[in-house]
DNA sequence: CAAGGGAATGACAACGTCGACATTTTTGAT
DNA sequence: ATCAAAAATGTCGACGTTGTCATTCCCTTG
């Protein structure tokens, strides 16, 4: 293998030389530093990372861990995100997925030490708490799309599923809807409880009363097991006799469900029911027709912004355990109609 | 950091004792093992992959290159399959995405060499020809769910589209369909002409003509920005007065837009339109109510053989081109039924 | 008890790079 | 032309590991 030294060798000088070369050190010669480039190009010499990490103790490497995420396809932009930003910014990837597998994750951290990378990127789907064979050793980590339960031991990048959800709301409710149905997302998804939430807040602070929703549950259990009450939920709620003139999804996927059973009725989208949904997973809304107005999910800028906050606390060499939020936008398609206020 | 010295001097035995602890060499009493194994623990030493590279020449690590098959969901899988045997097999994975940017494929391409990784996997969408930064260095590199363009220079491996398409279609002719439509896939992909000449042919084969067929183009154009006429093609196709009995969509997901359509115009699935789709992607063909019958394309083991069979590719140090293919598997669910033959 | 042989262990160099420091060359001011 | 300061270049060692070869130890055999 073509080494510093050959390329020494090549263009005659010092392979302390090329080294300053290589790094745009100063105190090189416009001269001798051609001389080197061309003996490079030549050569088709590559510098050699563990040769330079193991002398400079950086790897100039991130590591990703994923539970089920890359098993859900909507997260596939965290990845993408943290991907361009590290590309950019001259940093590799090393990528390991834990499939929910404890024993599995320890060997991922080993792995991950034994590469002596700069540090961690820990993205779930879960609201959990990072393996303690993480917290032991110090390897700066930021968690992303998930949050550590026990307080702020790490700092944590998630969505605003409140202010999504609140939007959403929002959005009905100005547009003339009182009577709203709700289907809930696995419970076991961190933003479940924040998006009904902000949809039980908003409508009252906006004065609907409890009876003028419908509130049900859609799916839960085990991931990629889950008991899927969607289409029934969906069926049953719009066979009310005051049927609401809106629903709103968990997700996005469900409001797939929720248009079925909508039109096996016989009812139109959107002039009988409006609905929305979350998530902005376009495979989905975007397939719908009418398309789907949801709440974006900020997937590639949790990814991005967390690779680069990451670099951050590797900087400055201190974990500031704090937690950021990333707005979620609403895309507005024609899923959703304006409704007459009562006479 | 604990290094290999700091334990051999903890032991009280010299460095290679220990490397040869670690790396479970011959010739070492059980009683020294223990205790520097003990010291190994103690001390909480990790092996420094760098320095073992920079001896051996061997990183144990696998690039992972894709284009834009992290922005598309399914795919995912491929990379856990990939993931999965490289973490049972002990390899690292170092992951990039081009985004489709050939000059973003040449640095990667030199990331990867300058991580003096052992091999390549090759992951895309599209039938396309690899860089030829990438084809001058010989890296072991496998293809996967696509094939280089010019001829046979490297190992691939892919889903068997042809078969997967003649399955479904046969399951429909065995039901008693003879009236058949079919969506076709975006004309870019790989996958588009496999499955619509097995189509074509199956049908032809089994005595049909050109006239019992309904062929429309769903979408087409770039990537994230294709035309979509599924819906316009599906309503079209179902207001026929010789409609259809069963239509065959391009992909699950296009098959949304077809259920949509067919229940809009008070059609009932599976009653008056069959309908199947390809690919199972089960965010999409679970949702749909009721259940999408399809053919699961093998993007899971798509990625596991070809991790395995770069690795033999590897150990043999010679790249023997040819392809694989992997067959795609009919999950039979619950949206065609059977048709009463013509009296 | 000596000799021989195999098992256990160790000393040392080398992989490719870069930091610390040393040496040489150039520059510029006198 | 002289000399000091600055710039350019070089030497050497160390990072953590393992391969090569040497050494030490213990056991067997006669």
């Amino acid at each position: 293998m073509v080494s510093i030294v050959s390329v020494a060798k090549a263009a005659g000088v010092s392979n302390k030389t090329v080294s300053r070369v290589i790094n745009g050190e100063p105190h090189v010669t416009e001269d001798t530093r051609e001389r080197v480039e061309k003996a490079i190009r030549d050569l088709g010499y590559i510098p050699n990372m563990a040769a330079r990490q193991i002398r400079s103790s950086r790897s100039n490497t991130f590591g990703i861990i994923t539970d089920y995420v890359s098993t859900t396809p909507y997260s596939v932009d965290i990845v993408r995100g943290i991907q361009d930003w590290a590309n950019t910014h001259g940093k590799s990837i090393l990528m390991a997925n834990t499939g929910g597998l404890p024993e599995r994750e320890a060997e991922i951290w080993k792995m991950f030490q034994s590469h002596r990378i700069d540090g961690v990127l820990y993205v779930t789907m879960y609201h959990r708490v990072v393996d303690p064979e993480a917290g032991d050793v110090s390897i700066p980590t930021v968690m992303i799309n998930c949050r550590p339960q026990t307080s702020e031991l790490l700092p944590s990048i998630e969505p605003d599923d409140f202010q999504g959800a609140r939007d959403l709301t929002r959005y009905l409710l100005e547009r003339g809807h009182r009577r709203i149905g709700y289907i809930r997302l696995n419970p076991i998804l961190l933003g479940a409880e924040l998006r009904l939430d902000a949809f039980r807040r908003t409508v009252k602070e906006f004065g609907l009363a409890e009876s003028d929703l419908s509130i049900r549950l859609g799916m839960e259990g085990p991931v990629g097991a889950e008991e899927n009450y969607v289409f029934a939920a969906a069926t049953e709620m719009l066979q009310q006799k005051d049927r609401p003139t809106a629903i709103m999804s968990g997700n996005d996927e469900m409001a797939i469900q929720i248009y079925i059973a909508a039109l096996t009725l016989g009812l139109r989208i959107p002039q009988d029911v409006s609905i929305v949904g979350f998530d902005d997973f376009r495979t989905v809304s975007l397939a719908l027709k009418p398309e789907l107005t949801t709440a974006a999910l900020p997937y590639y800028d949790l990814g991005f912004q967390g690779a680069e906050w990451l670099n951050s606390v590797i900087a400055e060499e201190k974990v500031r355990a704090s937690r950021r939020v990333i707005s979620c936008k609403l895309v507005d398609r024609t899923s959703v109609c304006s409704v007459k206020p009562p006479e």
